[in-house]
DNA sequence: CTGAAAGCGCTTACAG
DNA sequence: CTGAAAGCGCTTACAG
């Protein structure tokens, strides 16, 4: 392995200038003597000891991006997005998949300060974890210490994310579609409070009824897990309850794809007796039978822009906060609602004509 | 920021001793001193600085995997196995998506070198151009130099991987069993014969046929890439030929789900008309309608393997080359064949009774 | 069990 | 435009 000594040595001049011509910044050297730098260098098959000069930079072109587990397409692509941009930095991309353990993504973020990485992306959203919290913030600060980059895509410990999605415009606009539509109610599958992108998106809803002009009504909202069972029991709780609604509104895609699932096993007609839409447009929305209707997160340039920013940290500029719009993608699973209401042609255990538990 | 001479420092100890206890290596050190060294390194709230660390032992705690692209599941999913094992032995894992584009793979390859990574685990398949090849082999030579390891999990300019899944014998099994449901004629979608594991499926269908003592016909064979375009237009074109078969087996199960729908879009049934099998088993194989039976790869192990493998010869030793078994999944879309052949049943443009060309 | 010292491979003021 | 030298923060023979 030749180091910028023997590089030096074979050009006939001092480390230094070697170092000058290498490290590409543009520092005047006469052409001929660059050129021998060069020339030596090919020579050898050179290769920087990128640890060397981040020892002396005190840091390294390295960018952690912190995401719950990197086989969940919403985060694998956010990760892309990040991957593309710092390809173009020169920038190699660290991932860092905590599984929403607090100690997990802490021990993480150690692992990126000891590495001197330059930024850290933080994907998914945090934890009200207090002791983690500090133990969090202590690492971000000594990162900070040596001058990395620290962004949010994600509400994080009550710091506003520094690039993200609409959340809650998105699911808004979901539910003004519906109301458009002909829905007038419209039930919410909204996910664990615990999670901020969770109490956004609720709040959300929230926002399209009252943009819809129509009353908010907490029976007819259920919370459980982000995922496909979270939907099966969703739709089972709201039925148990006699819940009255011809549509049905997820915090995401997996919710509503199980609920789906569901309707189907009960023989329940999508979009025929009730609408059904989702959130994320995962891949696997446009599959499903039928297609789901939901809205678009740009996911990938989300992680585009986290590292934009990031960049632009490095570089000394104090970018502006962004949220990039989201868009609604309507497919099979909404349509105009029946003429009655869901309770009044389906055989539910309690329900009654109001919806009101019996 | 504090470093080990802060510590010391305070420790009131020479930095050699400070980075005995700290190194976590078993230096003997007596309990006081160790005791008060890392009293101070709490105190001072000191992360070690893993780029120093690194230049002097030539290589840092880093992993590197070469990945088609990270929002592939099948890619992900084999990431995540990585981490899960790098994760225990306090590797941090870089992603590579190069898009299997030689360029990128040989940038990344010589970032991944000047950062010094401990390994490489190359995931995706190689490709067959010499300039390239070469110019990976030295940077992979200048890998070994340092003392990095080098995995592959998939075939790579001629090497055998050091950890693999039995992609033959999967496809291979799957053949075996669609016979076992009475099909004769089994028509096979092969990848593109440009990608290595493409090749060996093709040779787990030859190899099937053969354990079962059925006869191969390279006119139930047809390439394409592999997604779902490549099994829609897989289907018509075999369709056109009049080929004769009861039974599609895919060499992907994006090729399959193509498959599927367009059998749909023909208003053929599957399996009441034709079965359809596909192969990898992704997320979205259980999801579809009819759902698929495939062959499922054991991705994640295979990723924990790889870094495994890495480990071992890290700490020198020279661990032996593993094949991972596949399972088979069966499910909705494979069942016994009617009771005549496809063509008999089906209006093709130019269909005849044996399937021959017209 | 402990310390002084050399060295890992770079970069960057500081002189000239 | 070029060089000598200090320093980034560690680890590890080498002495004692």
């Amino acid at each position: 392995m030749a180091s910028i000594t023997d590089v030096a040595r074979l050009a006939g001049v001092s480390i230094a200038t070697a170092s000058r011509v290498l490290s590409s910044a543009d520092y005047a050297v006469s052409a001929p003597t660059r050129q021998r730098v060069l020339e030596a260098a090919t020579r050898l098959d050179y290769v920087p000891n990128a640890l060397a000069r981040g020892l002396h930079k005190r840091q390294v072109p390295v960018v952690g991006v912190n995401v719950h587990d990197i086989t969940d397409p919403y985060f694998s692509e956010v990760v892309r997005g990040v991957e593309d941009r710092a390809g173009d930095a020169g920038y190699l991309v660290i991932i860092c998949s905590s599984d929403r353990d607090p100690e997990r993504e802490v021990s993480y973020v150690r692992l990126l300060r000891s590495m001197r990485a330059g930024a850290v992306i933080f994907a998914s959203s945090g934890f009200d974890d207090p002791a983690f919290n500090a133990a969090l913030d202590n690492h971000l600060a000594g990162m900070r210490a040596y001058g990395a980059a620290v962004v949010h895509l994600s509400p994080h410990a009550r710091r506003e994310p520094e690039v993200s999605v609409d959340n809650a415009g998105g699911i808004a606009a979901m539910v003004e579609a519906l109301v458009a539509l002909g829905h007038r109610e419209i039930a919410f599958l909204a996910g664990p409070t615990s999670l901020s992108v969770a109490r956004q998106r609720l709040e959300g809803y929230r926002d399209g009824l009252a943009a819809a002009g129509r009353p908010f009504d907490e029976r007819l909202v259920e919370h459980g897990g982000l995922s496909q069972v979270g939907g099966a029991v969703g739709v089972d709780r709201l039925r148990a309850r006699g819940a009255s609604f011809t549509a049905l509104c997820c915090a995401n895609d997996l919710l509503a794809i199980g609920a789906l699932r569901r309707f189907e096993e009960l023989g329940i007609h999508v979009p025929r007796q009730v609408s059904v839409a989702g959130f994320d447009d995962i891949e696997m929305a446009a599959m499903t039978a039928p297609s789901l209707s939901t809205v678009r997160l740009p996911l990938r340039e989300l992680g585009r822009r986290g590292f934009d920013y990031a960049d632009h940290v490095l570089s000394g500029e104090q970018p502006e906060h962004e949220v990039m719009p989201t868009s609604l993608v309507m497919r099979e699973s909404t349509a105009p609602p029946p003429a009655a209401t869901m309770t009044a042609q389906l055989p539910t255990h309690t329900a009654n004509a109001r919806g009101v538990p019996a």
